[in-house]
DNA sequence: CATAAATATGAGTAAATACTCGCATTGAAA
DNA sequence: TTTCAATGCGAGTATTTACTCATATTTATG
């Protein structure tokens, strides 16, 4: 368990200036690894592309990994605001329609920068994480289900348990391969994941 | 275009031996990725782990992204021949027996381990390699292609160009989504996956 | 204003690592 | 066997980079 609270925060802000400082720091940690992938993501870059000191850096994140960790849990804080948004105006009139909603909530926020998705998919993956990001994806699923649920006379015979599994990765793949082409083509990109969406949800098993 | 030479072999083999400490490379390049990530894909360790010097490792490869490019090439290589073999035992009866079997081959090829499908991913997205990519899988989804058409009289209206870039990344999403959990879920993987492509392939717009 | 706490600085250090080069060993052709 | 090209070796080098620490500056508080 030590090695988790190397990657806690290492000082808790006081005054104003500290948190733009934070917040300067891990919006230029992204804008580095969305730039020059983990090859460049090295905190020197960071820094200066922040606009501070090295030495400041290391006052407000322990190591590395604990900054890469806050990139990440930024952009799903950012990923379930959108969602919950989405999912605060209630559903459809009809399945296609609140599918619709969703994919377009998930798209608002998709990365175009495909270095910078795959980056955190892989540190995802190497990062003690996995537990938070399950807890995280399972509030923004319950929501999602809430939605879906409101059009169960639509769908197939499904689990919704593991439909919730599913699912994102499903929207997240169609996405990806459509709008990291070049050019991006965000029609199409949305209109396959809807009908990856709707056929998973509304399949009869024969 | 001086970078891509960059990237090209260093030295053809002429012998027996040479070959051998190629593949050993390579694959021991594949063991470490997988097992340390980005983060330990280092070329001493790489050559420590094949058994060869670190000099023989620059005698095959120009640089480390040189090493990197081939160890994607082999892995879509291997790919692309399950596919292959797959596709050449012919389309099922119908339309969910034909899916389930391409779904059967891909999730064959699938690396359990998400450290080393994630790092690909990236640096796919990386290296300037896009259109070789391209290429490989075109021809893959060529052979798809003609498999699915067998059974055009089951489907949705598809237009197949579009099917054949979205349907992969679909596969590859619902299967890593359920067979990177721990313990992997490898039946469920294998039936989500299917429920999604037949899903999309049968839906009927309205 | 005085004082202390909070914050910022950046030169410097130790370690990691990509890559070279001169030399040793092996294989094959003569 | 001789000879040369192909292959293998690994100590060494130059560079990059994560991280520290002594010091300077800013802010809050009385």
């Amino acid at each position: 368990m030590s090695g988790k609270s190397a990657l806690e925060p290492r000082k808790q802000p006081r005054q104003r200036r500290s948190t733009a400082t934070r917040d300067a720091i891990v919006e230029a940690a992204t804008h580095v690894l969305g730039r020059a992938g983990l090859t460049g993501f090295n905190t020197n870059a960071i820094a200066a592309r922040a606009g501070v000191s090295i030495g400041s850096l290391y006052q407000y994140f322990a190591n590395k990994d604990a900054l890469m960790l806050a990139l990440i849990r930024c952009q799903q804080e950012r990923q379930a605001q959108t969602v919950a948004a989405a999912a605060a105006a209630g559903p459809g009139r009809n399945l296609a329609e609140t599918v619709r909603r969703m994919v377009r909530a998930a798209m608002a926020h998709h990365h175009d920068d495909s270095l910078l998705a795959t980056a955190i998919d892989h540190e995802e993956a190497r990062l003690p994480i996995s537990a938070e990001l399950d807890a995280m994806l399972g509030r923004s699923a319950a929501a999602l289900g809430a939605l879906l649920m409101a059009h169960r006379d639509e769908m197939g015979d499904i689990e919704p348990a593991a439909a919730l599994q599913t699912l994102p990765a499903l929207v997240r793949a169609a996405v990806d391969s459509w709008a990291n082409l070049s050019p991006p083509q965000l029609d199409r990109a949305e209109d396959e994941a809807v009908r990856a969406v709707l056929g998973y949800l509304t399949l009869k098993v024969t």
